[in-house]
DNA sequence: AGGGAAAAGTTGTATATACAATACGCATCC
DNA sequence: GGATGCGTATTGTATATACAACTTTTCCCT
């Protein structure tokens, strides 16, 4: 499972300078290395420092100014929100820690509202997971996950503390349609104590459904608590301004 | 205003592929010539292709395949959740009626949080604007909105019972970037009485942050009832797994 | 015909070099 | 004092080269 390769060159470069971030060494609006003093700190030639403080720059992680050296920017609180993101890569792309707490992994009977939603019989049986999400031990989310055993047979062997459910889905087959629909609620009494919820603190709720070609594959639901986390994207319009016809 | 330079050499790479893209040259799926062809047509140094096949990648116009080659991808899909989406077309779409209260709209010194994220000195004015929306009379978002003077100087001279500032603010030039931010919160004693909101009733909070070419442009933070209101997409996606031989 | 090795083709990474463009401090000049 | 210019530090672009990694095709041997 694991990728015994060795990291590339280029991607030492930015572990590094992230981990160096997460840590502290260099904080927000400070100036890192130039590349000429990673160059030689790191034992890679120049190109190769410069194309991953790009890289890092693309991605938001820093400013480079030329003339005058590159600035550590401060952490944008971001999740692509319409891609099929993944928290834990999220959380450890942040530099923290994921750990993630399986409290149930079975097959039981769709309610009625699921069965409808799957374009089941009632009462047909589904995969089902409960998942809580750590960053640095702290919980970030809640998934309730059902699956279709169509489209998943063999969901109930995963180690789900290892990969998460998100990833392994992928692995099978890359949905054919998407749909998400967020809106903010007030957990339970339960969802507040998992999730270790302030009194009347609300919670983020995004509910993704995928489909197969062949049908209804998965029905997520993502609580998260409001005041510690939050969905976000940004990006360029600027190249889809020019078509044709 | 206009920029006189010349293009870079691995934007007019970039641009040569995209326009050649758009115009049906390469259509979805099929290779594109390689990075040796490419190099000898437009007399450019592999490295320098290579860059602009590399960016293209990550954008997602491309795939590339290492041993194999670059292929076109289709189009990814746009959800309307991250458009700059209208309230006032998406409830008279539902065939619900649309009204908008004026609150404010006025000219402001910037507090310290805003003018950062302006790139102003503190103080510095901005226009403001804050509207409440209602669906069937029923109030289901708080508008409330900065706008940069530079950006739309006429900005406070506009009806915006008649025209959404979404609207105006679009007709006098599409963003060039956006960003959207969203979580859940619990609404102050203002918001509450504004939307009327039930007691600890939470709200479903979307910042959205809009650039120019010039600089920075708007700021709205859009307020909605949690149990009134739920953004939501579904989308097809492509299917990225076959690659023509 | 089939299998498998070899070759060719394509992308990925890494380096060295050169020069351009920008920012900033410092000395100079008026 | 203030403006100007210059040198240095730093990032940006472009090229040439080399080799690695992977895919596809070719071709030879059985």
């Amino acid at each position: 499972m694991d990728d015994l390769r060795p990291e590339k060159l280029y991607e030492q470069v930015k572990t590094y300078l992230r981990t160096g971030i997460a840590a502290g060494t260099w904080k927000a609006g400070e100036k890192i290395p130039s590349e000429f003093e990673l160059m030689e700190r790191l034992g890679a030639s120049r190109m190769t420092v410069h194309r991953a403080l790009r890289e890092l720059s693309a991605e938001g992680v820093l400013l480079r100014v030329q003339g005058a050296g590159s600035f550590v920017q401060p952490p944008a609180p971001r999740s692509p929100l319409l891609e099929i993101y993944d928290i834990a890569e999220d959380i450890t792309r942040r530099g923290h820690v994921h750990r993630a707490q399986v409290l149930a992994l079975d097959s039981r009977p769709a309610g009625a509202e699921i069965a409808v939603e799957f374009s089941l019989r009632h009462r047909t049986k589904l995969f089902y997971s409960e998942i809580v999400h750590f960053e640095n031990e702290v919980p970030v989310q809640l998934e309730e996950r059902y699956v279709s055993p169509a489209f998943a047979p063999d969901y109930l062997a995963q180690n789900f503390t290892a990969i998460t459910p998100n990833r392994y889905l992928q692995s099978i087959e890359p949905p054919h349609e998407v749909e998400h629909i967020i809106h903010a609620g007030q957990p339970d009494a339960r969802v507040q104590r998992l999730l270790q919820l302030a009194a009347h603190e609300p919670c983020l709720c995004l509910l993704r459904r995928t489909w197969a070609k062949a049908g209804p594959a998965t029905r997520s639901l993502l609580t998260h608590p409001g005041s510690r986390y939050s969905l976000g994207s940004r990006y360029k319009l600027a190249d889809f301004n020019a078509r044709p016809g």
